[in-house]
DNA sequence: TTTTCCATGTAACTCGTTACATGATTTC
DNA sequence: GAAATCATGTAACGAGTTACATGGAAAA
């Protein structure tokens, strides 16, 4: 939800924009970073617009549904990084929503599990490479930095998966 | 949603038991894993039961509420194959929602930002040597995997954000 | 001229949470 | 006799999604 709020804010503060332009931009180049739908973007645009973060000017070209074009306003600005700063402080807990099968994998015979495993592995290498391929961002550096991120992440998980799979028939417990 | 329901019928796949019962577990042992809370496991554990996937058995001790005691059926058992492999499969995208603060980290002096991400780098550090001291479960591979497996990513998350914290006050847009 | 794109929104729904309600039983 | 624990649930709410509705403009 802040991250929602954050979002939004922050690509207003880079440029005022009406709604439209705003969800097509992170249909285009955020949907690595945040799943938001057009229909939650207009509605927490105009929650914003409610609370006095954001101003609201009706523009009308021809005779098509007006925008709404929205800038940030001074209440905004400071709402803004009262929200980078506490979402920079917090290492919210990722959601291992995978692990839940991972525990009951005694369950099933082992050839199956690693059948399993290995079309997540393949699912995460193509993560990884879609992210690998993606090129920086360049003049900001935060841009850069978040992507890192998460390739970073996705390495990690993409190592453990290989290095599971490799020591799972071989009936170690392996800590570390 | 599908792990919740994966996560009950594992239980009661192990053992039939009744809601509060369920509950307690969850919030004593499984809190790393899940947050599912009360009201949601009773209403799961109600469709459930609705599905035909566990079946119901009203058991009178004293004159308290009857407990409801839950069995897996075996189109229970069949749904919660089904939903293991599905769950082993899928590599679901880990939510990097503190990424979103990382993209706008231009929008703060450096100092500012380095003392954030240092109180993130604690908390993650924090729950490092939470999964750390937690001592093997031991009987069941699974837990084990899993846990292993968070730990995994959040010691490759502080290392990230150790390398970023070391690195950024030095300008560098390193990619790695 | 029909499809695609621009631009807005709303209504219905699902999922999950919080907070409350109920009442018996055990423990202090 | 008060407090914690056992055991169930419901009602209200919030966030978000899907799917639909509307209609003009540009492109094919």
């Amino acid at each position: 939800m802040d991250e929602r709020e954050l979002l939004l804010l922050g690509m207003l503060k880079a440029q005022s924009q009406h709604g439209y332009q705003i969800n097509e931009f992170i249909e285009r180049n955020l949907s690595q970073v945040t799943d938001m739908k057009k229909a939650t973007a207009y509605a927490v645009l105009d929650r914003l617009g409610r609370d006095g973060y954001v101003s609201v000017e009706s523009d009308k070209v021809g005779n098509r549904p007006p925008r709404k074009v929205y800038s940030i306003t001074s209440a905004g600005e400071a709402r803004f990084l009262e929200l980078v700063r506490a979402n920079l402080m917090t290492a919210d807990r990722i959601k291992f929503a995978g692990d839940i099968g991972l525990m009951f994998l005694d369950e099933l015979p082992l050839s199956e599990v690693l059948e399993c495993l290995k079309q997540r592995l393949e699912e995460l290498r193509q993560r990884v490479s879609l992210y690998e391929q993606a090129p920086p961002h360049g003049h900001v550096l935060g841009v850069d930095l978040a992507l890192n991120h998460v390739l970073h992440l996705l390495r990690a998980d993409r190592d453990w998966l290989e290095h599971t799979i490799e020591t799972l028939p071989r009936g170690d417990r392996s800590a570390s």
